[in-house]
DNA sequence: GTACGTATACTCGTGTACGAGTACTTGCCG
DNA sequence: CGGCAAGTACTCGTACACGAGTATACGTAC
């Protein structure tokens, strides 16, 4: 499949606000930033601009016009084009459906956690799952008090889904930290003879000259 | 806290493996490759030398001499510097305690969900979880076959650590499929109303208009 | 009426990711 | 032994994210 023009996802939910009629970048901000979206898409004000210089290059919005407010400067107001309109609802579908490979950084910190001793890297690990589990106690009132003020739960189900995920990511750190501290986990031993004496475990050596050879 | 020097994990990455003895990128890259770290970390020739530079430029790696393999370019191999040392060291353990505010595509895709008709949505999620479900199933075959090599699972945690983080949202979509299909999802109405009329239930207008208040 | 803080609206220089390319060597197969 | 594919080693031009800044208006408080 051809790559998409655009990549940002601050593209995605531009086109999805001037869908819903013509407006001016400062003003999608302001929009996005009153429906909180942005704890799950990024938006600042340079990448915003650039979003939107980029999908009128493509020919997905088109400028409609300007407008002031009072003696103001002057803004371009923007409308979707039937591009536009195509694209959001075809790229929305894609990353709906399709799983795309993301690249979080405690799973690239998982990656090397060897490089910290054993007893250090657990004990940070605690600290994680203690600070997650504040943050996710924080959110969870938070995300209470939004519903209780009427909003529905199909608009805040990104919240939720964020706030499942970090739920799950702690229970499988308290599930690791079980079998670090068991034991169960193989490459224990081995990690702390490594720390111990700073020499990799000859086993380790051999394995990693094996894989070289594929 | 200061912001830190480097923002690519694969300059931790770098560290790590120059640490344990020196290189040069393209060894790096190859070594990274043959540990399958591609999948947790982001490897690119063109971000590597970029990567590399930037480190030394930082002073946290220096180039330690050159050699070459029979008459092919020579190379540059590089060595961790004692403030590489303590980067490496400082920067991970950061990782592995403080969780990060990443916005994962599928996150940024059901903020704007409501954009796509209610049984379009659904059917979506459907295959997603599908999709998935066929990845979560192959890459544990192929953990398993890795497991079976006697990698120790001290160096696959990361992989175990993205397969179950997909199974645990795969749970979560369906969960979230039974509450759309029962009708439990709060704003269901709504959102079915919208598609069939193109307008906005009202008390979705007024809510709008409160919150833009705050 | 003035001062000042906040809002509105946007820009630009810098840093960086990276894809596709370059140049040359080596090894394998016919 | 020669041709060719793959490997080795790296580069560079382009695209873009974005932080911190700019300029001006407006509203509030004294």
């Amino acid at each position: 499949m051809a790559k998409r023009k655009m990549s940002n996802p601050l593209a995605l939910a531009v086109l999805a606000t001037i869908r819903e009629q013509p407006r001016h970048p400062y003003e999608i901000a302001q929009l996005l930033r009153s429906r909180h979206k942005e704890h799950s898409i990024k938006i600042n004000y340079g990448s915003l601009y650039t979003v939107v210089q980029s999908l009128e290059r493509h020919g997905f919005i088109e400028a409609a016009g300007t407008e002031r407010d009072g003696r103001r400067p002057e803004r371009t107001l923007y409308s979707l084009t039937e591009a536009g309109s195509a694209e959001l609802v075809d790229w929305l579908s894609e990353l709906v459906t399709e799983p795309v490979k993301e690249h979080p950084r405690f799973e690239a910190a998982l990656s090397l956690i060897g490089v910290l001793p054993p007893d250090e890297a657990m004990a940070l690990l605690e600290r994680r799952v203690v600070a997650q589990d504040a943050w996710i106690a924080s959110q969870r009132e938070e995300l209470a008090a939004v519903m209780e003020s009427g909003v529905p739960r199909l608009f805040l189900v990104e919240s939720e889904y964020s706030l499942d995920m970090r739920a799950a990511e702690n229970d499988w750190i308290r599930q690791l930290l079980k079998e670090m501290a068991d034991g169960s986990l193989q490459g224990m031993d081995g990690w702390r003879q490594y720390h111990a004496t700073g020499e990799a475990p000859r086993e380790w050596q051999e394995l990693e000259a094996e894989r070289q050879q594929d």
